[in-house]
RNA sequence: GGAGGGAUGGCAGAGCGGCCGAAUGCGAGGCUCUUGAAAAGCCUUCAGGGGAGACCCUGCGUGGGUUCGAAUCCCACUCCCUCCGCCA
């Protein structure tokens, strides 16, 4: 949720940052007289009450001197007072409700230091790391699944069978790969990241105050028997931990990570992209994610996005940073990187971690402050991103370690982890 | 799943119809004293909203209800603790 206070103070400058986001401005318009339609109202509540009270406190005060007729009468005369507080209650309801529902429509504002644009062919490419074409010149690269089905170290016919498209089942040295990639990521990254294990389902109003679940979408999984929802990234319940907290300065950043599975319906994605293990409905994620104070997010993005850079760089795989315009953003991001990494077995690049700045807008709806030094309370900034998502790395790691004779050569720093040099089947 | 007990400010913990946003202690901040520190003393210290301000409104797990008036009484729900059962 953005500040609605920015559409009544400077209406005209909120619209402008918005509408590069494409919000139309008489969205704004409804939110910003919806506010202020509640603001008086609630001053009227705010007077009859004040009314109420002090009636009643004389109501007390009566009723101790032993004036039992006076206070009788003043009850019944607060009887219309009482109606009106009701009256006013259920109108400022209303318009909470309808406020509410507006507010939800509308984006965080994106960074002033993003690009225009309205799609990703506007994207802006940062740079681009170990790639050379010339590398891939005279050899043939074939798709990570059907390499990986060779080796029988993938099955997704078996997958299907058990849970339908969009599943996978790893076998033998690809499911140790699997293992070996997360194990890889969590110690790389536990220097600066407390490594959480949490729980991978959490209740609707937590899912809700993340913002991943909303009228409009939604990509998570319910539980049918109990109000608990599928985790579909990590970072739900990492941001999650803090909701409806006050946290001390001294604390900040808070630096997370966790390794989790992420189930994610995909509604909308049938076909698309969907071989192999480039689209799933449940895979595996090591996703990091902060909290700190505003004054510091853009610096601690620019750490956090060198840290998913350096989970690559490790397993030495070609990759790209692409810094998202203004109209390819999510709903919640201010700014966005985009790593991804490219696949020679179908010559494209895979997006396989994105690296946001939500500022103040997870936290808003979320209710996670802290405690200034200097007094006084403010919504902390969040962060997060992916420090390794299995399928896709999984995917390129195959693809790039193919060798002649059909094998898998790993890259050295997961040897330790995997425990083999080469994935023979 | 069954039986009890509980949920109050940063923490601990009183309050059990009006004088309670709330005693007390701890913690935190400021000041006095001191060469400095400690100790001691004094003061301040929950959050959200409205108002130029005086000040006003709201919040005692959540949601309803009773009442002129609810932290306090009633109902439902959630969570925590203890015991029993089951169980990786």
């Amino acid at each position: 949720m953005i500040d609605l206070k920015l559409l009544t103070d400077d209406f005209e400058a909120t619209a402008a940052r918005l509408a590069r986001k494409r919000v139309p401005r008489d969205l704004l318009v409804q939110a910003r007289d919806l506010g202020e339609g509640r603001r008086q109202v609630t001053r009227q509540v705010d007077d009859a009450r004040q009314e109420m009270n002090a009636g009643s406190q004389a109501v007390g005060r009566l009723m101790r001197e032993g004036r039992r007729e006076e206070a009788d009468a003043l009850k019944e005369g607060l009887a219309d007072t009482r109606h009106r507080i009701d009256t006013l209650e259920v109108q400022r309801r209303q318009i909470e409700a309808t406020l509410d529902e507006v507010a939800a429509r509308i984006p965080n504002l994106p960074d002033d230091a993003v690009p225009d644009g309205a799609s990703d062919e506007d994207n802006r490419l940062l740079r681009t790391h170990g790639y050379d074409p010339a590398d891939y010149e005279g050899h043939t690269y074939e798709p990570h699944w059907e390499v990986a089905a060779r080796l029988g170290i993938y099955d997704g016919e078996r997958a299907a069978k058990l849970s339908g498209g969009m599943f996978s089942l790893l076998r033998g040295g690809g499911a140790r790969l699997l293992r070996g990639l997360v194990d890889y990521a969590l110690d790389l990254h536990r220097d600066r990241y407390l490594e959480i294990a949490p729980p991978h389902a959490v209740r609707s109003e937590v899912i809700t105050r993340t913002g991943h679940l909303t009228k409009f979408e939604s990509q998570a999984y319910k539980l049918r028997d109990d109000d608990l929802w599928l985790i579909p990234t990590g970072e739900v319940p990492l941001m999650g931990m803090h909701q409806g907290e006050i946290l001390p300065e001294t604390d900040l950043p808070l630096r997370y990570m966790a390794y989790t599975v992420c189930w994610r319906r995909e509604a909308g994605a049938a076909g698309k992209d969907t071989r192999g293990l480039q689209r799933l409905h449940e895979f595996h994620k090591v996703e990091l994610a902060e909290l700190c104070r505003p004054e510091d997010s853009e610096s601690e993005l620019a750490a956090l996005l060198a840290d998913c850079e350096r989970s690559l760089q490790g397993l030495g795989l070609p990759y790209r940073v692409v810094e998202l315009c203004a109209g390819d953003l999510t709903f919640s991001a201010s700014k966005v990187f985009d790593l991804e990494v490219y696949s020679p077995g179908v010559d494209k690049w895979l997006e396989v971690s994105s690296v946001s700045s939500v500022t103040d807008f997870q936290a808003r709806r979320g209710a996670i402050r802290y405690r200034k030094d200097g007094g006084g309370t403010a919504l902390v900034h969040s962060l997060n991103g992916s420090g390794l998502a299995t399928p896709r790395v999984w995917a390129a790691i195959i693809e790039h370690g193919q060798q002649p004779d059909g094998t898998v050569r790993l890259p050295p720093a997961l040897v330790p982890y995997v425990g083999i040099e080469i994935l023979t089947g």
